[in-house]
DNA sequence: GGCCAGGGGATTA
DNA sequence: TAATCCCATGGC
């Protein structure tokens, strides 16, 4: 019997948090749970939502609860202590960021009221910064397949669960040692050299660099340009590297998506401009904001056909 | 600072 | 079938 930990939780929605285009490597099973890996641990999360009025329609603020039941299963109470909750964020108070953001205009409300239960994933820092290097100037279908295939051909069996096999993300050291065409079957593009650079500046300068950039005494600029000097990272990959990796919550990735928001919602009309905006309205919550806005703007568009 | 190639696949025309 | 687009960056 597998085991299992069921906690409440807020302001939490799996589709929502899995489907925001933070993580990729999080699969929708058939029953609307969705099975993962990180940290070379194997897990599936199921929720079952509260069945309360105001959980259903809407909550005392101007969006809706997202209460209920997360179901971690493949895992124990050591590792959900040790590492789920503080991956999935749980110990932050998301309703609190949500009613400062709700009051700052219209658009960021109804982004609210649609992506409500988005939780930004604490995630790992080299498996984030490779992940979006991959990410750039991608459809996110195939950012999921290239990770797929880099983890089933460089990295380590994890183990089997519900009949799949599960591997983990490759190391450092195992791509620093490749040369990019052998990451060829993995379908990279243009972008095999830079993870290959990427590996081989990681792995001369330590990975504990790396990773001393999420620490909070570390000033979010320090931090950008420490991971803007890896191969193949520029504004936009390190700022996702930023704040889905680093803590940094202050970060405000702007890809196409978002230039569209800030165009189309917003009526601004440069980067410059959409940049200066976001830091002046959103400020240290910028980078929540710009994942309830992303969603919002997906879902838009894929309602609109 | 502006322009364009980089791979490849998915979507649209 | 052809053109366009994609959670951009590097190099000129």
């Amino acid at each position: 019997m597998e085991q299992q930990i069921s906690i409440q939780v807020e302001d939490f929605h799996p589709v929502h948090t899995f489907e925001c285009g933070q993580a990729f490597r999080w699969e929708r099973q058939s029953d609307g749970s969705y099975t993962g890996i990180a940290g070379g641990k194997i897990v599936n999360a199921a929720f079952i939502p509260d069945e309360d009025l105001e959980n259903l329609q809407e909550g005392s603020g101007s969006y809706k609860a997202y209460r209920g039941r997360l179901i971690l299963s493949n895992t124990s109470k050591e590792d959900f202590e040790g590492f789920w909750k503080t991956y999935f964020d749980l110990d932050r108070d998301y309703g609190a960021i949500k009613r400062e953001l709700a009051q700052k205009d219209p658009v960021i409300r109804e982004a609210i009221r649609q992506g409500g239960g988005i939780r930004l994933l604490q995630q790992e820092k080299w498996e984030t910064l490779l992940s979006f290097i991959i990410s750039q100037n991608n459809h996110i279908p195939r950012i999921k397949k290239c990770i797929e295939a880099l983890c089933e051909n460089f990295g380590e069996k994890a183990g089997t669960y519900r009949g799949r096999d599960y591997y983990s993300f490759p190391s450092p050291q195992v791509l620093a040692a490749m040369e990019p065409e052998d990451l060829a079957v993995c379908r990279l593009g243009y972008r095999a050299k830079y993870l290959v650079g990427t590996a081989r500046q990681v792995e001369q300068e330590g990975l504990s660099a790396l990773e001393a950039m999420g620490d909070d005494n570390v000033a979010p600029q320090e931090a950008f340009s420490y991971v803007t000097h890896f191969c193949g990272v520029g504004p936009k990959v390190a700022n996702c590297v930023l704040l889905f990796s680093m803590g940094k919550y202050d970060s405000f990735p702007l890809d196409v998506w978002m230039k569209r928001v800030m165009e189309q919602l917003y009526g601004q009309k440069s980067p410059k401009e959409m940049k200066e905006f976001a830091e002046r309205t959103f400020g240290r919550f910028g980078g929540f904001a710009q994942q309830y806005l992303f969603y919002y703007i997906r879902e838009m568009e894929q309602k609109d056909c």
